[in-house]
DNA sequence: TATTGTTATACTCTATAACTATA
DNA sequence: TATAGTTATAGAGTATAACAATA
């Protein structure tokens, strides 16, 4: 479609916007009832969150899951796989590629637990901790800095407090 | 684990929840930036939302996506499949199966257009019209009215209109 | 007997290329 | 030449069962 330039004459927009919010006969389907149920929205917001965390964090080749492993055996050394796993919703069987995959990039190491022969302590190694430092850098001043300008820091703050709240208790 | 149910002398709980704040050397493990991270909540409160509303809506087997595109057929009846599938974010090759079985049970019809015969306009069935009523019905009683009782009505609106605008401007 | 890590496997979602019939 | 619906296919993500080593 080739839209006119000439303001005064292009009345497109203008029909099209009353038909939309009227008898819905423009271009735009309406959504009804799809934007006040709150799963449409959380979902649409989720996948667009994790697109631009994606790409901001692109140079690092890390995805939003990677990230949570690193940051949470950053936190948590010497932990093993099932605790690491279970603590981010990850299913064991699941884990195991998962940790493959940082571990062939020396982020992380595997070691035989002297406790329990059975387990694997997980550790950060020090190109683990360098990666993420480089990663949390990214993420505070493209990701995050993005979302405030969105939402305001304020405003920010009170969406996170009310999705940890249905995370922890709906 | 097996937890003593005299309160004077369970004190594993409190050890272990100063534990939790300040050494991390409890059994819980810290999530540190991981809560400040808003992806992470919003994807751990998505799978939430999308669990309760499977369970609520589970007598008539419908999935969040299969509500949407039923919600939407009800709304804007008569436009093709291309239409209906992007403007829920489905590529169409996948929209194809999911109609397949939306119309297998009769819930809604894909009929030939008459002006363009290589499109199928859409339309909710008298079965489909039905469910979908019953399905709004589950959803506003039980679904949303948890949601409610968790949020309260004001600060659920304001969720949902943060997580609109970040799905929309995001 | 129970648990840790692992393999195998299956099912759903998502994504891309290419075909057909229409335009 | 382009578009609508479709097929085939491949890749993630997620789920369960079962095995070896160890407790």
């Amino acid at each position: 479609m080739t839209v006119s330039k000439t303001p005064a004459l292009d009345l497109t927009k203008t029909v099209r916007a009353a038909a939309r919010d009227d008898t819905g006969e423009g271009d735009v389907l309406k959504l009804g009832e799809l934007s006040e149920l709150l799963g449409y929205s959380l979902k649409r917001a989720q996948l667009k969150v994790f697109d631009d965390f994606i790409h901001c964090v692109a140079p690092l080749q890390l995805t939003p899951a990677q990230f949570s492993v690193l940051l949470l055996l950053e936190r948590n050394p010497g932990r093993n796989q099932t605790e690491i796993a279970s603590t981010l919703g990850i299913l064991r069987p699941n884990f195991v590629s998962m940790l493959d995959g940082l571990e062939s990039r020396e982020l992380c190491v595997r070691m035989r637990s002297t406790n329990d022969r059975r387990s694997h302590v997980l550790m950060l190694t020090d190109k683990g901790h360098a990666i993420l430092a480089r990663a949390k850098k990214l993420v505070a001043t493209k990701h995050e800095t993005r979302l405030n300008e969105l939402l305001g820091p304020e405003k920010r703050e009170a969406l996170l407090g009310m999705l940890a709240k249905i995370a922890r208790e709906f």
